[in-house]
DNA sequence: GTGAAAGCGCTAACAA
DNA sequence: TTGTTAGCGCTTTCAC
C-alpha cells in the first residue's frame, strides 16, 4: 500500500504539510498560485486521501449503513437506488450490510457501529427482530438511525413507511368485489411491522364485509422458501379452501403460482391472488399478477434525506407514510 | 460519538494503554489475570475498537470491496452470499458497490480505492468498460484484484468464469434439437466477456449444424430495458422472425415473455427460449423457463477464497472455469 | 508482566 | 499567506 501522501506532496513541493492540506480543501487563507500547484501536483500524482486518518482525525467517516434483510428483493434493491442517489449528492459513501433475516445478524452488525464505522443507519429489520433494543443502543451511542419499511414501534426514530393496513385493506376488498368468498392472508412473521399492519388492513376488509377473519386463514411465512411453499399447498388442499389469496410480500407470489401449478387450480378461476410486490415483471407471469407497489425508491431517497438532516443536527419528521399503487391485473379477476 | 476508547478503560484499570491493547490482544506478554480485568470490563463498556485507528496504524482496513453492475439480478445476489460467506469467516467487511453497468462510474469507485480504503476488490465488470486500464491502475497501487463472471482479458488478474462458450453451444444445440431453424441471440454489449463467449458458443452450434450466423439475428442489450423490448419486438416482428432465442442474460428473458404476449407468438409453440438465469422462478413462470444457470453462490466464493490468497501474499490460480448446469423446461421445448 | 513513546495521515489551532 | 504543533485511537517497539 505504497501510497501518496499529504507529506509526499509537501516535501514534493518544498512546502509544510498544512500549507497542502488547506489548498486540497480550498481554503481562502492559500494563494491561488499555491493552490493551483498543490492540485496539479495532486492530480499528477494520483493523490487521493486516507480516509482512515481523515476519519480518525475528524471523528466521522462520512459513511453511512443501509441494514436490509436481502437483496434479492425488488423493493430492497431499488429502495438502495433511492437511498444512493442522495448519499453519493452529499458525498457519503452507503455500506449495505445484509442480516439474512437473522435477528442475531442484525444485532451483531448494529454492534459493530458502537465505534463510528458509520455516521448514520438505514435500517428495515429483519423478519425475527424480536425487539428495538440493539438499534436503542446505537441511538444511545449518538447514532443517527433511520427506519424504512419494516420498522419497530418501540423505537424512537424517524420511520418511512407505506399506508400497509390500508393498502392491504383495499387489495382484499378488490378480491371481494371480485366475488371471492374465503380470502387467506400470507404474511412474514406477525411481530414484523408491515406483516402486522397488512393483516389488520386485511382482517378490517373481511369485517367489513361482515366476514370474519379465521386464523387457519392466516399463514406466517418464515425464510425457508421449501417450507412456505408447502404451507401454501396445505393451505389450499384444504376441502374448503381460499377462493383468494392476499400476500404480504414478493416473495411469496411465486410459491403461489407454484402452489397452484402442482394443485392443478387456475388462476385466477380457481384462486384469485395479489400480492404485494415492487416486481418488474409482475405483468409477464402468466397469468400477470396484481400487485399493490410501493414506491420503493422514493422510500429510499426519502429515508436517506431524513438520516442526513438528523446527521447534520437538524430535526427530522418522526413519520413519513407514503401511499401503494394498486395495480390489477390477470390474477386478482 | 462518545466512544469507549482503550485510554478509558486504561484510565478505569489504572493501567497503561498498551496493557489494555495487548490484553485485547491476547498477547502472551499480559498475565492472565490481567487479560480477564480487561475483558472483562471492554465487555461491560461495551468497547469496540475504532476501525479507523486499527486502520490507519496498521495500514490496512480489512475491508474488502465488491464492484458489481446492479443487485437486482440472481446471480449478483446470490454471488454476495458466496462472497461474503468466506469474508466473514476471515474477519472481513464487505463492502457492495454498485456501478449501473456505467463505465464512469466503475472508474470513479475503483479510483476512491487508490487510498487503502480496501485491503483487495473482486470485481464484475460494466456492460459499458471499455478497458481495463483502471483495474490495472488498481493493481499498480498494489492493491489485489480477483474478476468474477465479467471478466477483461486484458486484466492480470485471477479470474473465476462459467464455461460460457460450451454453455451457450448447449444451449443453442437444445434448441436446434428441437427443430428450431432460426435462433437469434439476445447478448449484452459485445466488449462483454459473458457476451461475446457466449455468443461465440452460439455461433459455434449453428455452424456445426451448417448454419450460418447473421448479423441482424445478434441483438446487444443495453441498460435500458424499455429500449430492449422494442428491440425484441422488432426482431420478432419480421416475417422470417427467429422461432428460437438463446438469451445470455436473467433480465432478458421477461422482455421475451412480453415481446410475444404482445405479438400474441406463444412460447414454445412460435418461438424457443432457453436463457442463462439464476433466478429461482425460472420453473414459475408461464411457461416455465429453460435456463443455463451458473454457480453463483460458488463461484462468489472461489472469487472471494482466491481474493484472501492474494491478500495474504500467496499465489492464486489465474484462471477458475466452472460448470453452468443446463435445466430443460418448457420454454425450449 | 507492564509502561513510555513514537507514529500511521490528516486537520485545525495558533504562531509567525 | 505559510508553518509549527498537537492530537484523533490504536499498535508496536523498546525499556524497565
Amino acid at each position: 500500500m505504497r501510497q501518496v501522501t499529504i507529506k509526499a506532496l509537501a516535501r514534493e513541493l518544498r512546502l509544510s504539510v498544512s500549507t497542502i492540506s488547506k489548498a486540497l480543501r480550498d481554503s481562502h487563507e492559500i494563494s491561488d498560485a499555491t493552490k493551483r500547484r498543490v492540485l496539479e501536483l495532486a492530480a499528477r500524482l494520483n493523490y487521493s486521501p486516507n480516509p482512515y486518518a481523515s476519519s480518525l482525525r475528524g471523528r466521522k467517516s462520512r459513511n453511512i449503513a443501509i441494514v436490509i434483510p436481502e437483496v434479492a428483493d425488488s423493493f430492497f434493491s431499488l429502495a438502495i437506488n433511492g437511498i444512493t442517489s442522495v448519499t453519493k449528492e452529499k458525498g457519503y459513501h452507503s455500506i449495505i450490510c445484509l442480516t439474512h433475516e437473522d435477528y442475531k445478524d442484525e444485532q451483531d452488525i448494529l454492534k459493530a457501529f458502537h465505534n463510528g464505522r458509520v455516521d448514520g443507519v438505514l435500517i428495515s429489520v429483519s423478519g425475527t427482530t424480536e425487539s428495538g433494543a440493539h438499534i436503542r443502543g446505537l441511538m444511545d451511542q449518538g447514532v443517527p438511525v433511520v427506519l424504512f419499511d419494516r420498522v419497530l414501534p418501540d423505537v424512537p426514530a424517524p420511520k418511512v413507511v407505506t399506508d400497509d393496513a390500508a393498502s392491504a385493506r383495499n387489495a382484499t376488498q378488490l378480491l371481494l368485489d371480485h366475488g371471492c368468498r374465503r380470502i387467506a392472508f400470507l404474511g412474514l412473521s406477525p411481530q414484523l411491522s408491515i406483516s402486522a399492519d397488512r393483516l389488520a388492513g386485511y382482517e378490517a376488509a373481511l369485517r367489513e364485509n361482515h366476514y370474519q377473519p379465521k386464523a387457519k386463514d392466516i399463514l406466517s411465512c418464515g425464510a425457508g422458501q421449501q417450507q412456505n411453499l408447502l404451507a401454501i399447498k396445505k393451505l389450499l388442499r384444504q376441502k374448503d379452501r381460499p377462493d383468494g389469496i392476499v400476500a404480504a410480500v414478493e416473495k411469496l407470489a411465486p410459491l403461489v403460482y407454484q402452489a397452484c401449478n402442482e394443485l392443478s387450480l387456475r388462476i385466477p378461476e380457481d384462486v384469485k391472488l395479489i400480492c404485494f410486490s415492487s416486481l418488474e415483471i409482475a405483468g409477464i407471469l402468466q397469468p400477470s399478477l396484481s400487485t399493490v407497489t410501493q414506491p420503493a425508491f422514493e422510500m429510499g431517497a426519502k429515508a436517506a434525506g431524513l438520516l442526513m438532516k438528523l446527521m447534520a443536527g437538524k430535526r427530522a419528521e418522526m413519520e413519513v407514510v407514503v401511499s401503494a399503487e394498486l395495480t390489477e391485473r390477470v390474477s386478482s379477476g
